[in-house]
DNA sequence: TATGAATGAGGCTTCATTCAT
DNA sequence: GATGAATGAAGCCTCATTCAT
């Protein structure tokens, strides 16, 4: 009748493993074959576990996605910040797209799989809104402090920010799921598409055009 | 065999005129549901053909897709081009991209549907990819072409357009397609989508960062 | 309003060329295909017909696949027929089979798709009992004349003619169609098939056992 | 992962009592349709289950034919063999044929439906050859045995095999399957072709003919 | 907690046949 | 006589999800 503690954890911690099986699995097999072609039947094969298990742990495939994402991005992107104002700022915006590319490139799968989820569902795209929403924010954050102490010219914080990212995630998308080279012939190194990135994200951020003399729009010769 | 003129051109009238029906009930119903979520059943209805007269024009839905991608995009982002080299570079680049905006919204669903396709369908992935080819390489000519006039400072054109399409691209469909309204409240005009994008263009081809002094390039108003 | 004659035997003559076209069509692709797998489609690209063509010659797939049976295989095994008695028996079914056999292989293809007729239309199945029955009675008349003179055993001449019927065409078939060597190691020359068929033919018709001395079914030990 | 035993049997018996209703009516509808125009419906309605329960058990039609024919021509035709050499031989033959005439008899639809699925499908093809080559091995063998003491003319064992296989096997299935009498009128019973066939048999075997004289074989009647 | 058998909706595709021109 | 566009029935197969043990 009264089931002691001890037989309690042990079911739980069998839970437990069980769950952590099927993360792992479902993990693999998103990696592997994306969003869409993944099925249940492929993840539970994979975890050996029966068929039905997946429902105890995940409502849907949606759901069971939204976990894995949670999981393996945030974990690994979470490191990822503009680096101290102290240091060198190109240095850091380096290092900064260093890492994102690498992480990208470490779970290229994944990614293909997060643009699948993104359009098939709607809680996926609003996941990987709030994923996005925060590192913008970050960005946006670190502009205007730089902006507030004139190390920065004026611009829209947000908007810039918004428009990097963007550069950021696409570039590394078609850099290695399309086998789109980037470069002329056969894809390059990873380094390249950093070194590219940084130089592009850095002019946008500190460069200086004529206009920003005289302001208010002057051109480039009258001057 | 040869049958006189006017009925041939009758009935192939009556042809192309089902087929126009088919292909105006794909493009709407692509951009109403994606491209998963199209079914050749819902074009059908829509075109009020039998299910089975699909098949005339189509080998099936990947088929379709391309063809309304390759009548709809192409068809309306043919004109896009950089401005000729005596307009103001900066003009330019905004006329560009205003363009590239607006022919984005006016399709909104059909980008989405693209995107969707492209990751579904390895056809489709290669329709985009040439898609996105072209414009790469008429953005990576310019900069040549005006590298070699030494109106810009060096940088590797190929990997930098890339760069560019990739932030236009993806800043596009993050601002119309995911609710996100890339400003703080509420969805901004388009317009300010295109004035930013222009400034960083403008500013990671043209401009200047104090490293650029120390190297075989000359500023622009040095000459 | 009136047309003369010349125009319309003009015309009766390209309706026969055009039937003559969609007949060797037909021909063409039942050996290929076989029966199910062939398409009226098929028939009238082949033809270069248009497709509705094909229904003012024939009522269908099995109508036309009668046609091409009557005229292909009735053509060519018409000739077959037991030798005249005076001579050698045993050279005479020889000749016989060597004949069936060549006729056989020659169009190893349609016979596939008559057995495949036979086995989906009744139609077809009545055209194959018939052409069957012709074969089985002139070997049955034959064997009754034999035996008038003596010069055969007596035996049930329309149940023996069935059995070796069956053994001749289904030893081709197997032997042509079906990859079955019928000898040890690859396939052999279709000569020793001929030579088996008609050792045991003979010595079927011709061959003598013990029993045959006390006649009216004794057996073999109580001689 | 483990469960215990009762429930597991339940559960497993379930399951085989589905399996065996599937394949019931597998066999029963594939018996009255033939190969072709059986589908998967009309089996699973039949077997009252869900459609796709059907493709738990089998991979699809072919696959379903294939364990039919293997659980019922296997099983019933494996008693099959050639007499003890101890047997008169001429009733060794004729029980080992009334017994295969039976079996076939007992399940025209079915030989029909593997005539069918041997034509439209390799892997029935391949299934049905190697039934084949059981019994024309064991056949061959049986008369190498009995060549070798002497008790049989020479002969090819395999290529006789392979021509007696055809003329029992072709002549059941015009026999039971073409409404083709058989004998003069009306459907004969099928004793009589199990004396033919017998008959026939016997004298490939072990007639003599006279040039049979000749050779390092004696006539019958040179005794 | 775990199992895995069963369900049944849903989409794709092929083709024989018709019929207006 | 010839055309070929249009039709629509029919069958296959997959898979997310449920539920009784």
């Amino acid at each position: 009748m009264s089931v002691d503690q001890s037989t309690l954890s042990a079911r739980q911690e069998q839970a437990a493993s069980t769950q952590r099986q099927l993360l792992a699995a479902a993990v693999a097999v998103f990696e592997e074959k994306g969003y869409q072609a993944t099925t249940v039947g492929a993840i539970t094969d994979r975890a050996n576990t029966a068929h039905g298990t997946f429902y105890l742990y995940f409502r849907n495939k949606e759901d069971a996605f939204c976990q894995v994402i949670e999981g393996v991005v945030v974990g690994e992107l979470a490191v990822d910040r503009l680096g101290s104002p102290a240091e060198d700022p190109r240095q850091a915006i380096e290092e900064s797209l260093r890492n994102f590319v690498a992480v990208y490139h470490r779970h290229e799968g994944l990614w293909r799989a997060l643009m699948e989820g993104m359009l098939a569902s709607p809680r996926v795209q609003q996941l990987w809104l709030e994923l996005r929403r925060d590192l913008v924010l970050q960005l946006s954050a670190a502009f205007e402090a730089q902006q507030a102490t004139g190390a920065l010219r004026p611009f829209a914080p947000t908007l810039v920010a918004h428009a990097l990212a963007a550069m950021t995630e696409w570039s590394a998308f078609t850099y290695f799921l399309l086998d789109e080279p980037g470069a002329a012939g056969g894809r390059g190194e990873p380094e390249e598409l950093v070194a590219t990135l940084s130089d592009l994200w850095y002019r946008s951020v500190y460069g200086r055009v004529p206009e920003d003399d005289g302001r208010d729009d002057q051109s480039p010769d009258s001057a």
